[in-house]
DNA sequence: CTTTGGATCGTCT
DNA sequence: GACGATCCAAAGG
């Protein structure tokens, strides 16, 4: 498993969405495959965490592209996004991300079933933007991680498996603004995506 | 299988 | 003081 270079992640936020299904998130023994992702376009979409500005909350995601921007929400659980964005082509970063909905447990299960004992079924593991994190260890402290350094305590990599040639498209869920907007990508049919939203569409 | 409501607290107004 | 880029158990079909 070869790491993604920066410049991977120094694209539009709806470029590196789609390309980010099946590529492999990293975090010590726990291994899963990207099946799920939603574009968070920054200065430009009212749902983003970044639509207001910078915030000592969100300064991750004004940062560089290939980072990990994690945090805390309703009262309980966490969600880690990677940075995106043009940095070279843009004055100023726009705090784009790409929010990780769920993985596809390839390696650790043991650790991931012994940090979700409320997951009974395997594929219960790491179907949802915050079991994931919670799968995988992922918290407040893993803010601003780097993804590009292989063997960091949180990084991203590429096995070899292409993106779907046509990924499935949505709206995105969980959101009250900008509901409009087809800015979530999943591998149509794969048991891992989130929700009920499995099927195409 | 689907629907519903409660949990819980950091962050920003 | 209000509200989440959510999850889970419980209850009904």
């Amino acid at each position: 498993v070869k790491a993604l270079p920066r410049s991977f992640y120094a694209r539009p936020a709806l470029e590196v969405a789609p390309d980010l299904l099946n590529k492999v998130v990293v975090a010590g023994p726990c291994r899963g495959r990207i099946v799920e992702v939603e574009a968070y376009m920054g200065s430009i979409d009212p749902a983003s965490h970044a639509y207001r500005g910078r915030t000592a909350r969100n300064a991750t995601m004004f940062g560089p592209p290939g980072h990990l921007y994690v945090y805390f929400t309703y009262g309980m659980h966490y969600c880690a996004n990677v940075v995106s964005g043009v940095t070279s082509q843009v004055p100023r970063d726009d705090g784009q991300a790409v929010l990780l909905r769920a993985l596809a447990p390839l390696a650790g299960l043991d650790e991931m079933r012994a940090r979700r004992r409320a997951a009974r079924r395997d594929r219960d593991l790491t179907n949802g933007p915050g079991k994931l994190c919670q799968a995988l260890g992922l918290d407040r402290t893993h803010d601003g991680d780097d993804l590009v350094v292989p063997g960091a305590a949180v990084w991203v990599g590429d096995d070899g498996v292409a993106p779907p040639e046509v990924p499935a498209r949505s709206t995105r869920i969980g959101i009250s603004v900008a509901r409009d907007e087809p800015w979530r990508w999943f591998v149509a049919g794969d048991p891992h995506v989130s929700g009920t939203r499995r099927a195409s569409g």
